[in-house]
DNA sequence: TTGATTGCAAACGGTTTGCATGGGA
DNA sequence: TCCCATGCAAACCGTTTGCAATCAA
């Protein structure tokens, strides 16, 4: 699964036993358009506008929903998750002041080669995280 | 400031507004040892081997003090805060089973270079996670 | 002596759950 | 129609805070 869609998800949703419904339609596009990892109550927000009576219980509802099918992924940042809608391999660039976080996509990041961890663990994956400070945040 | 020890603490505990207590010197001690980056709750438990009533609130306290000095770092992983008493340049490995956490010195990544960002972003520093099954749980 | 630390309990904030109502397929 | 999803409120859980008593320096 790579970018998360409205139109992927629908087709996913059609003939399973999820369902397409008003507010979940509303997530999926915020999510699809968004780019710095929003956080639960940036999506709560998002949809309220839309649909005003919308609770929190629908956000993770739906949040959880997509984690569980891999098309978003979770990820912890500074004090709270952040929801990650590029599900394709990548790296991050995270703000240590303002807490932004910016994908990076693998090409710019120098591949490590195989990677030989003493013990015996079964290694499957790795990801680069680059601290620093954002342009908005650097003077 | 390089790798927890009970030394170094007693060291800048003397002189400053900073107090040593038995409970902080064993909280100390458990987290010099410490391998796998221990939850606030393991280190509550093992606190309590020794003093039977101290509280979540005195651990929270010390680790709080730690970090604030620079002696020990947070991380999130899987569902809670860990504590890493390494303060090296490092990387890790965490186990997608059981969330346990290891360091992987420096020496054995290979070095990135130069990072180059699109945007303006001041980079300071990067941190590879290594992802996968440790040897306990690759059955 | 003095002010930082402790234990306790209550508060907090993000996330989850239980349940009755509502709505997609 | 049949479940799944929704909204609400309460529960949960890790962490923080307020406070009076205690203890290190």
């Amino acid at each position: 699964m790579n970018k998360l869609s409205l139109k992927a998800v629908e087709e996913m949703a059609s003939g399973g036993k999820f369902k397409m419904t008003p507010q979940r339609r509303v997530i999926v596009s915020y999510l699809e358009k968004a780019t710095s990892h929003p956080t639960a109550d940036d999506v709560y927000f998002a949809v309220n506008k839309k649909f005003p009576m919308t609770s929190r219980a629908t956000v993770y509802n739906t949040l959880n929903w997509l984690k569980s099918v891999g098309m978003l992924r979770e990820r912890f940042e500074g004090e709270k998750m952040r929801y990650d809608p590029n599900c394709e391999r990548h790296h991050h660039f995270v703000c240590a002041e303002c807490g932004m976080v910016e994908d990076i996509s693998s090409e710019l990041i120098e591949e490590l080669g195989t990677i030989k961890l003493p013990g015996n663990h079964d290694v499957r994956s790795y990801e680069v995280t680059v601290r620093g400070h954002c342009s908005s945040c650097r003077d």
